[in-house]
RNA sequence: GGGGAUGUAGCCAAGUUGGUAAAGGCACCAGACUUUGACUCUGGCACGCGUAGGUUCAAAUCCUGCCAUCCCUGCCA
């Protein structure tokens, strides 16, 4: 899947560092907070931070960047190692942020001692007016001035946890008169008395992303740190960070566009919201984006990642239609997926020319692209079920499937013809046929040489399992979120509703034995997968295209 | 009355030392094939590269002005 060499801006800065012997090897690194789930947009940078690695030799690190104990839990560290390796980015290291805290304080310390630092005494509030806006420049901080001894003393007791939570910060000493106000003074360390996932009760001060980031890359010896495009106002403090501290050699910073999808929310502010407020049945319903649903709805990580190759890495931002995943995702199956019959929404026929007790077997192909894949025997018998939508009373124009008097063929088995139509007499609800075999012809083409165009799949209703299938109208639940006004929030869009259960499938008896996690193709209907923790339910990962317009 | 990034078809996206039918994918349309109206195959789909000028024999590619979108005023990441 996917060429071998993966090119885009990002690869060529890379090559000409190696050519250039700027770098003489890569080393890429994906740094999540443990704050939510892994969803289909952190992939993109999943798969840009693997791929680069991987392509040039180089190595790969999953690093939490786990410097804010308020918001982290360990059920998403647990989470985002799983998802990760699912998707097939296996990390060559596993790091925590919070494991470099010592580096932190240490390199802090030297920029106090090289004048780079001060503690400041600001207020929050007074922070935020000393900093100024867009279009002002910010006033320097009344602390800004005190001396080395002063700042060294005074940040130890910070650690010491001399000081209530906030009445302190570090901050970085660059310039006020800025116009990115990412150089205003930054603070690059609070006090914070929370409890943290892995340190424990251990820091009551915490070092801020902008300064721990590039610590924490540097460290670990990355060489290229590809992150989203958000973060290209920081990348000056990145690099502040980096000289300042003589990191010699240092890591690279570059950003690309981050992925938006069509109908798909990926704020975890809301997911975990949904999820919180039992909306939905976890951070795994089918219904999310989250790495973890797609993975029970039955996606596969291939063509997952394949989606965002397609989806390509430039610095534009940009809205991917979803319908892109799920080519991927039918291109994929369409190879690997076996074939299966299953109704829906069934009809029953009666073979009046079939005798009542008698069982007759027909071999199948299970992938008409894949020989390996075999046949299986699947019972035919004198009561059917069909798809219901495949008979019409009165056939709309091109309609190639069963009509009274006409003839269709049963997939891999007989040709029928609809001798006569059941109705309800009262509501005139269709509700069973009388057809007849082509027992001469069986399986092969008609020894007359007529055509019968249409050609449906079928359950034997002796023989038939039962599940229930559901189907994603909507998909992710929410529609056109990209668009939301201003005045809406994503609660006006959430369509929890959009689910569609059918109850009474009818599956051909192979499918009884289907493990969880299983594909399949159904005929016409889709690809469908068992749900791993519902078993007796298959969802639909994505439906077949349907080319069908009557007219 | 700031700074930064970006503008190529419905959606992504190649193309940048200027060179003369503007790759590819998704979507869509038409047709062929078909024991899944799927798949596959064939053809179509930007007289145009945000816009207005300029330089040039030649501009998506260079220059200038303008417009639009996104990011930045957390002791979040």
């Amino acid at each position: 899947m996917g060429e071998d060499h993966i090119t885009h801006f990002i690869s060529e800065i890379i090559e000409d560092d190696l050519k250039s012997g700027r770098e003489d090897h890569v080393h890429t690194r994906f740094p999540p907070e443990p704050n939510g789930y892994l969803h289909i947009g952190s992939a993109k940078a999943i798969w840009i931070n693997y791929t680069m690695a991987k392509q040039y030799g180089g190595e790969f690190n999953l690093r939490y960047d786990d410097t804010n104990p308020s918001k982290e839990d360990v059920e998403y560290v647990r989470s985002i190692e799983q998802d990760l390796r699912w998707l097939g980015a296996v990390p060559d290291h596993i790091f925590y942020g919070s494991d470099y805290f010592n580096q932190c304080y240490e390199y802090a310390e030297k920029l106090i001692q090289s004048g780079k630092a001060f503690v400041c005494d600001l207020t929050a509030d007074e922070l935020r007016e000393y900093r100024g806006t867009l279009t002002e420049p910010g006033r320097e901080s009344p602390y800004r001035s005190r001396s080395v001894e002063e700042n060294l003393d005074l940040f130890r007791r910070m650690k010491a946890g001399e000081f209530p939570d906030g009445s302190k910060t570090l901050r970085a000493k660059i310039d006020m008169q800025s116009p990115n106000i990412t150089l205003r003074d930054p603070a690059i360390y609070r006090i914070l008395r929370a409890h943290h996932h892995r340190q424990g009760d251990k820091w009551c001060i915490y070092p801020l992303y902008d300064y721990a980031h590039p610590i924490q890359d540097a460290t670990e010896g990355i060489t290229h740190s590809l992150c989203s495009l958000e973060f290209l106002n920081n990348r000056p403090l990145y690099d502040w960070v980096c000289d300042n501290l003589g990191f010699n050699p240092r890591p690279h910073q570059y950003e690309f566009a981050r992925l938006n999808v069509t109908n798909t929310v990926m704020s975890k502010r809301y997911l975990r919201k949904l999820v919180e407020t039992g909306l939905v049945d976890g951070w795994d319903d089918p219904r999310l984006p989250t790495i973890c649903a797609l993975r029970r709805r039955g996606y596969t990580p291939e063509s997952i990642f394949e989606f965002v190759r397609r989806a390509g890495v430039a610095k534009v931002y940009s809205l991917v239609d979803i319908r892109l995943l799920e080519a991927c995702v039918r291109e994929e199956l369409n190879r690997t997926a076996p074939r299966r019959m299953a109704v829906t929404n069934p009809l029953k026929v009666t073979i009046t020319n079939f005798p009542e007790d008698k069982t007759e077997f027909f071999p199948v192909v299970n992938n008409p692209e894949d020989e390996s894949a075999g046949k299986r025997e699947v019972p035919f018998t004198r009561e059917l079920w069909i798809e219901r939508e495949d008979f019409a009373l009165v056939p709309p124009p091109k309609f190639q499937r069963l009509r009274p008097g006409g003839e269709v063929r049963l997939m891999g088995s007989y040709i029928i013809r609809c001798d006569d139509v059941i109705q309800d007499l009262d509501t005139g609800l269709v509700t069973g046929l009388l057809c007849s075999a082509d027992l001469v012809t069986g399986n092969n083409t008609p020894a007359d040489g007529r055509k019968v165009r249409g050609t449906i799949h079928w359950v034997s209703a002796k023989y038939a399992a039962e599940a229930k299938v559901r189907h994603f109208d909507k998909l992710f639940t929410l529609e056109n979120v990209n668009e939301m006004p201003e005045d809406k929030t994503y609660d006006d869009y959430l369509n929890v509703d959009s689910v569609i259960e059918l109850p009474n499938c009818k599956l051909e008896p192979s499918l009884a034995d289907a493990n969880p996690g299983d594909r399949f193709q159904f005929a016409r209907l889709g690809y469908y997968c068992r749900d791993t923790k519902d078993t007796d339910v298959f969802n639909r990962i994505v439906s077949l295209k349907d080319s069908y317009k009557p007219q």
